[in-house]
DNA sequence: AATGAATGAGGGTTCATTCAT
DNA sequence: CATGAATGAACCCTCATTCAT
């Protein structure tokens, strides 16, 4: 799977093969047949396994009760500009699937129940941090964390695709000025 | 190029073959191909004809003199959630393109060079509009021209991947606000 | 036709395509497939037109009286390697109907009826220009005739082929020398 | 490559698909396009795999030193004549390519380079067979075999493409009496 | 369990031919 | 008469999948 990801981001997904992906994984195609069944259910699997393991990070920071809330949604936004998460070939292989997905109601299944789970922890997190109400202009938690993960979407296909490609570090800025602009009594707590 | 982008719409990229588009269209294949030359010209031009139909339509409102630049701003957000803009295979379109854009420099260019215009004419509308020193979190009108392009881009996605489709009139007050909460002093001037 | 035969000498038979000919000629495909009906016949028409235009040099040589029946051999040698003969277009096109004869009856009829013309004529010229019998290796004027023009077909296709391009006075007087071998007796009239 | 020529001796060059090819190999297309990468290299292996096998055999006659250089002579036609070489479908395989050489540098690249080993081998063994000089009407043992090379591929293409489809032991009789005409004083050496 | 040679359906593209203008 | 845009069958080639080893 990890080979699928670097072809993918290689040759784009449409141009990725069933060889590309055993050459580069060294593997035979028959045992690469064996163990996932088809190439669909190969990159099904690929898709499973980077949305999981973004959520996995992402939960893992969400849910941590040593943390205050407001800790807490620092270092998530901290986590989805990190080194790891923004590595350019990870990146392409979530756009690839998000083209596609439109026309494939698996692959929008898989990234709707992520986002979906990402989204309401947030949620949680700025309604346990207090006073929204009055303060922002937006008064629903879970419209302020549906609206930054759409905002971190966009913020990674800038550091994709523009060709000065967006440095991690000024998409994380933007994106915690987001919530400063949404969570104003709180935005003292979102400095580093 | 309509046929095109229903065909990718439908399929997806990966799965649009001639034989789709040249059905859809009514046409032989022979001439698509005589007048386009090959299938991926016929993209490259169905590419070109959303962004640029997308650009015009955006430059028209950011340089209407007759409206103040606050009523300008408010227009832009407008027609990016407009039902014209946001119809459901037109986004598949963009999101198809920019799936395998990380591949194939053609794509990233036309992407990349469509955005940076609508952002700087943004950061322009947003300049004139006065003082953003010392009102919001971010001082930069670029900065947040862009971020506001990342989130349209972003919410786009939203509308169309989620299974409750999140409704234009939904995400376009998502984004009106994240502008009031980066340019406090001018959020009234944003209401409808 | 004439434009046919440079598309044959320039992209070869099989690559050779009506818009090649059509491009060539100045015309459009419609007239050209209104005259000659299809591909087929047009070719056949270009290879009938080579052949008569060759047979009717060389009868006219060979059945002018006023010369000597040596005289005649004398001339049709330096015909069939004149440069009006051997320019290599013309050769190419020879050897692209060869090429295509065996599994095409019609090019191996009329490739064939031409031959038997010219070897007759000569054969009738060598018989009348006196004592064969008792003097060369071989009695029979017919196979004398045949085995020049199997020769002068080989000789043009070194012309042809070989990277060193045998000028045609050199294959000039490698076919006299055939003849002079053959016709011992007569070896002075061949000369020049 | 065998299954290729008989092919192209049946539709000829031109009408030869790899459909044909791999039905009458009884192959699937994947499977000869794996081995040989395309129709392109598949017709210049068998180009070359003709070629090669004419030239092996006509150096081991040319350079068996057991037998006097008449000898070998007398071998080298009798070989031309052969009935293994003169199968009518590999002779429409020589014409075939032939006619598409003048515009296709490598085929005629493989031909050329195949009739210079073969021209310059004869050449050498006239020479050791003793005085050319002031006997035959030429001179250049050089001249005589590149003539002979001809003729041969003259008699190759009456054998191929008249109706009455001269014999093969016609055909050796006239290369030979050629042979005897240029090389009087070894005339008797070529009888067989 | 593992291989990779072999399959063949389906892809994009070409081009002889037609026909409305 | 003449045009050339339009057709669609047939081409070569790719590649997901299978299966004998």
């Amino acid at each position: 799977m990890e080979a699928t990801m670097r072809c993918i981001s290689r040759h784009g997904l449409s141009a990725t093969t069933m060889a590309h992906i055993t050459n580069e994984a060294g593997l035979s195609t028959g045992i690469v047949n064996l163990h996932f069944g088809s190439k669909d259910t190969l990159l099904l699997a690929t898709l499973k396994y980077v949305t999981e393991e973004y959520a996995a990070g992402w939960m893992a920071i969400a849910e941590n009760l040593q943390l205050s809330p407001a800790e807490r949604v620092r270092r998530l936004v901290a986590f989805d500009f990190s080194a790891k998460i923004t590595r350019r070939d990870k990146l392409a292989v979530w756009f690839a699937f998000w083209g596609e997905a439109k026309s494939r109601p698996l692959y929008q299944k898989i990234c709707a129940s992520n986002d979906d789970l990402c989204a309401s922890a947030l949620a949680k997190l700025i309604t346990e941090m207090g006073v929204v109400q009055g303060n922002g202009p937006e008064t629903d938690a879970q419209a302020i964390a549906s609206t930054y993960a759409a905002l971190v979407d966009g913020l990674w296909l800038d550091m994709l695709l523009t060709p000065r490609q967006v440095p991690r570090q000024v998409a994380e800025q933007r994106a915690l000025n987001f919530l400063r602009g949404q969570l104003p009594a709180y935005g003292e707590c979102l400095n580093e």
